[in-house]
DNA sequence: TTGTAAGCGTTATCAG
DNA sequence: CTGATAACGCTTACAA
């Protein structure tokens, strides 16, 4: 019915094998018969059936990619396209699919994972995000299955491919930045401390306060559940407190928009009053009110080297295990001034 | 090497035939054998290729995704990370797998679907975006294969199903609520007049600017690339005319944040000296400073009927074409109130 | 350099 | 209700 690698081997008078070979490139096969066959594939408009082929050669040629789970608020983060157009621009480089599996719960998304890896579907695996305990990473490294992780993970550090910033470094340099301005009172605003970021993120910003020789006040520091009503409420009693910070470091951008918020609806002026760092550098961290500075990580390249580095390991199989760290840098808007000398009035 | 039907024929002591038909929970087989064949995979951890299944089936369960290019800015927005969460969610209920496709230009994307397709990937497509003069869905109607556009289609609107918002009718709405405030001076800001909506909603605004008897003046009307700079001297100029509007109506709740951040610098205040209705209702429309009223389009109910309907027509091959239009609502929040009773100064 | 033929792991058609 | 056996469309030794 369909046009396959018979019709186009009878027409061009050559066994299907041949035409197999024309397929492949094979280097040994003559230039003459390579002609007739790809213009009988012409001809006929012919296309490979990847069904047939992948059973065939037990490989596929295709990426497997894991998402968050789609309950989760952090979906909504743009974090998820940018890093999406890195993996697809590596992937596109070498001729790899892409194949998606989400789901509403994490028994979903393994059942999911475990579908699409047993059922062939996929040569190698990329994991968009890295809980604290993982039991998609436990099933793949269990197969012996090549995945790669677009974070840090939880444990075995040194057995997982993965690729990451340097957050502790990152938020080092934030916080950093804020004590070269003059900030003394510096507080942290992140997500949970379920995400292996955020547990990174927190210890950057208390090593650099430690190293500044600040004494490091725990009522500083926050975690709100991303966003929304718990996080008005935390940063609200922040800023209530006897001495509130001058300046703050916020784990993500789209974070920090809820804080500039709260802080808007307090009266607190942002830079005049207290400075501001976010995360991740997203494209709407240059539209709130000021443009935010922030850190940008790169996201594109951290997808962009994942699967790179994906499909080396499913070339080469025993490729050593790798740890790809993705550099950063601050990018300075308006949200940050040097403190007010005398101290802010609060109440 | 790995464990097949044929080996849980073996250990069940029957055909593999009966295997298959027990996985395809066929009817006619006895509760008895079903119990042990079912054991028999249990215990030797047995999952079908999917390849294998594909080809002799002839067909997957998997549906094909069609992102807008990767080079796009709006692909940024978090309009995607909703609409996949729904096409997930329609597909997962049918257990259907999702397969994706990006691209940096029109023709790696032609490319990539026709590779798809052709190459039995799929089972059908789903179209995320609807351009003017579309190559894909050319393609994908010469050769009859079940696809759905969320959106609606530049032509042959009655012979392609679509999933879409009564965008005319939503930016009609969204205008005639400004109206009722008592704006008469309304601005419209969209994005580029390739895409369909943005056709629609500019055609919504004039309709409602008419329908009230208001006059419709041309340079109230903006096209902004998106966003970025282009957008901002837009705004600014039309700030600048002699009458500049009370109100604006955006196209897309991202736009929006940009146009807030022009009037700030601008120094004209929102609500009080110019009220703004977004579109979308993204999570960052709560976030914006201030909250903007926007419309809902439900975007999550967009890829979820999409998915549906894909499915369907894949089941039941003469499903007539359809086309589903979304409910869309306003949800006020504070970026809109009256117009100032006086002229509002300029210069 | 090219052809022959045996898989790859399922489903589906016949018989029985 | 169950078992042979022929596809499905391609790759890949092994021959020639």
């Amino acid at each position: 019915m369909n046009v396959t690698i018979k019709d186009v081997a009878t027409l061009a008078n050559v066994a299907p094998s041949t035409v197999s070979r024309v397929i492949a490139d094979s280097p040994r096969i003559s230039e003459a018969t390579k002609q007739k066959v790809k213009q009988a594939m012409e001809e006929l408009g012919y296309h490979p059936n990847l069904n047939a082929r992948n059973l065939a050669s037990q490989s596929t040629k295709a990426l497997g990619l894991v998402m968050p789970s789609s309950k989760d608020v952090g979906f909504q983060n743009p974090f998820f396209p940018t890093v999406l157009q890195g993996i697809s621009d590596g992937a596109q480089e070498k001729n790899y699919a892409l194949h998606m599996t989400t789901g509403k719960s994490e028994k979903e998304i393994l059942d999911a994972v475990i579908q699409m890896v047993q059922g062939k579907r996929v040569d190698g695996v990329v994991l968009l995000t890295s809980k604290v305990k993982d039991e998609v990473i436990s099933y793949l490294k269990a197969r012996e299955f090549p995945f790669v992780l677009i974070g840090k993970p939880y444990k075995d550090v040194e057995e997982i491919t993965h690729v990451d910033n340097d957050n502790v470094r990152a938020m080092k340099d934030a916080t950093e930045y804020l004590i070269k301005l003059g900030h003394s009172q510096i507080g942290f605003i992140g997500g949970s401390l379920d995400l292996i970021v955020t547990v990174d993120r927190l210890q950057g910003y208390k090593k650099a306060i430690v190293h500044a020789g600040i004494d490091a006040r725990k009522d500083y520091i926050i975690h709100q559940e991303f966003l929304r009503e718990g996080g008005q409420e935390a940063v609200r009693a922040l800023m209530q407190l006897e001495h509130p910070p001058s300046a703050l470091v916020v784990a993500d951008d789209f974070m920090a928009l809820g804080v500039l918020n709260t802080l808007d609806e307090l009266g607190i002026r942002v830079p005049e009053d207290i400075s501001i760092v976010g995360f991740n550098n997203l494209l709407l961290a240059e539209l709130a009110k000021p443009p935010l500075t922030s850190v940008d990580i790169n996201i594109f390249e951290l997808g962009y080297q994942a699967s790179k580095s994906l499909i080396q390991k499913i070339e080469n199989r025993n490729e050593p295990t790798k740890r790809l760290i993705i550099s950063h840098r601050i990018v300075e808007r308006l949200s940050c001034s040097q403190p007010n000398s005398g101290e802010m009035e609060h109440k």
